[in-house]
DNA sequence: GCTACTCGGAAGGCGC
DNA sequence: GCGCCTTCCGAGTAGC
């Protein structure tokens, strides 16, 4: 072997084929849950909705409920404060 | 009850509170493990690239596996869009 | 002119190839135009940014100056209304 | 002067109102014209759908011929990589 | 630290 | 008129 990059070389190929496609497949594999997931959720709110929620509502409160409270009541000061220098000249 | 909004009014809350707090966390729920299996991925890529893989080549990989079919498609709709506007009217 | 399904057709072809043409490249340029201006927003975020401002802070404020104040308060309060059902129980 | 966030403090004020109200302006008024154009196109399509023409068919003449570029240079890019992926390591 | 890319949410247009 | 779908915009994340 006339040099050596690490473990994907195996001495019979130049990248490690069946370890490559390994690894894509792992992470496809992956993707395709994630994406269930986001149907899953999609499916919830759609729920939601049937029993007479206000789903944009129902996002803005997680998203709310994900924010830390530190940084949410910053942002808050920074707006008021920016909308005070536009309201008072 | 003066106003009926549907399922979520109950007659004795303004909004069914059991019921879109179920609904927030099964939602809440469902996003943490669409995080969990983002980690995931993050995890197996820092595996390839401790194999000696390229991870922005995978990632490029797999992006266009994933478009491939699209893209197919979105071909075959164009001939039958010509088709289709040159015969049809 | 065996048929005649409206202006589209001239009795020479059976779309108005010209017309078409017209029509596509007129969208197209105006489509330019609007990417062309997106660009132009994109720099002044980034002149803001270079004198101090928060972006973050800006685009929030040009948000809420474009929203309807009745729309919004009515938002804020489902908000507080959906906060109050989950915190209540 | 307490501290020094950059140019956005003059020293008279938390933020520097008038340079402020100016990004504002400049922003917003980009966003009219953006939706000006926005209107401009619809204008276009109602324009060609009053002579015959299938508006549905012409956006997506449009709109691949906007992605075909793209697609090109995708494919040229994947040659790309995997030869990369096979040689170079 | 900044830039570029990807993803999710919001809005608008189209069809039923 | 409502729901579905597509498109556009903004936010967060990863790479240089």
């Amino acid at each position: 072997m006339a040099r050596d990059k690490g473990p994907a070389e195996t001495g019979t190929d130049e990248v490690n084929s069946g370890q490559l496609r390994a690894f894509i497949e792992r992470i496809e594999r992956l993707n395709e849950e994630k994406k269930a997931l986001s149907e899953d959720i999609k499916e919830v709110y759609g729920e939601a909705k049937g029993n007479g929620f206000d789903v944009k509502i129902i996002r803005k409160i997680i998203s709310i409920r994900s924010q830390d409270p530190d940084k949410r009541s910053e942002e808050e000061t920074l707006i008021d404060l920016y909308l005070a220098a536009l309201g008072a000249n």
